[in-house]
DNA sequence: GATACAAGCTACAGCAGATAGAGGTTCAAG
DNA sequence: CTTGAACCTCTATCTGCTGTAGCTTGTATC
């Protein structure tokens, strides 16, 4: 029987999130000692580290959970499983694009900084007008 | 004079942005008609336009904050505003390689999935295995 | 001047995904 | 039996908005 505070230095998550991931029902309710105090087993400790991982590579606690009951329901075909990956690599190609346009943008607005004045930098400038941006980054860059 | 849904079209800002921009300071406290409603100078356009561009290239409202601050005072030297937008270009680029190689995890995934059943699943298993990975991946991929 | 209705107002709740702190209790080692 | 680290609950906070409820104002048209 694990503690709490074993869990977390073994994944690598706060104390907190653990008992947050209980509280939004990712994580199973633990059993409690008499005094109160979680203890886990170790598929607990399996279960929160897929998690983390999941969460390491990006996947919403949403798309989390769908996976855990894919993976709870091991004869279905994985098929649901590929397209939750596929879409979230998607999502990160996406994001690496908008955020390449972003460096770009920041790299020409850095670039032309000679150190002047505030009246003639270039960074402020730029900010102040977006016509003469190279893309149009509508979205914000997250 | 400019009401606030006009200035809502002309920057793209959602109306309730606005107002959370001037509740928190980020923008000026609007003057407001003999009703109460905000009405809005040409410069306010120019600040929110500002404000919103700069969101879009990814700064956090602090620093915008600084930055509007530094452009309120157009007598000082720009280093700091140049400061600013070297640290937001160093995160981008941060962000870029962490989600590159998040970008590399999930393909090798997604490829390895022949579409067996959820036992023999390579996604779950990845999710399940952290060490299988290539990558450290230690910080969440945001 | 009356009426209609779009657009404005305030106040508050909620989203993701945690994280931090207050103030109190329990467990386990010595 | 004592100590103190680790645990507990509860609530608030963060970022950056967005949405809703329920009401008021402004303006165009008749």
């Amino acid at each position: 029987m694990l503690a709490i505070g074993t869990l977390s230095r073994k994944t690598g998550a706060k104390v907190q999130t653990i008992r947050y991931y209980e509280q939004i029902g990712l994580m199973n309710e633990a059993g409690r000692t008499a005094g109160g105090q979680r203890r886990y087993f170790e598929k607990d400790l399996d279960r929160l580290a897929f998690i983390r991982h999941s969460r390491q590579l990006g996947f919403s606690l949403d798309s989390i959970r769908e996976l855990l009951d894919l993976s709870d329901n091991p004869s279905q075909s994985c098929t649901e499983a590929d397209s939750i990956a596929r879409r979230q690599l998607r999502q990160v190609e996406q994001r690496i694009k908008r955020l390449q346009a972003l460096k770009k943008e920041l790299k020409r607005m850095v670039a032309e900084c000679k150190g002047d004045s505030v009246a003639e930098c270039k960074v402020l400038e730029v900010l102040r007008d977006h016509s003469g941006c190279l893309t149009d980054h509508d979205e914000i860059g997250a």
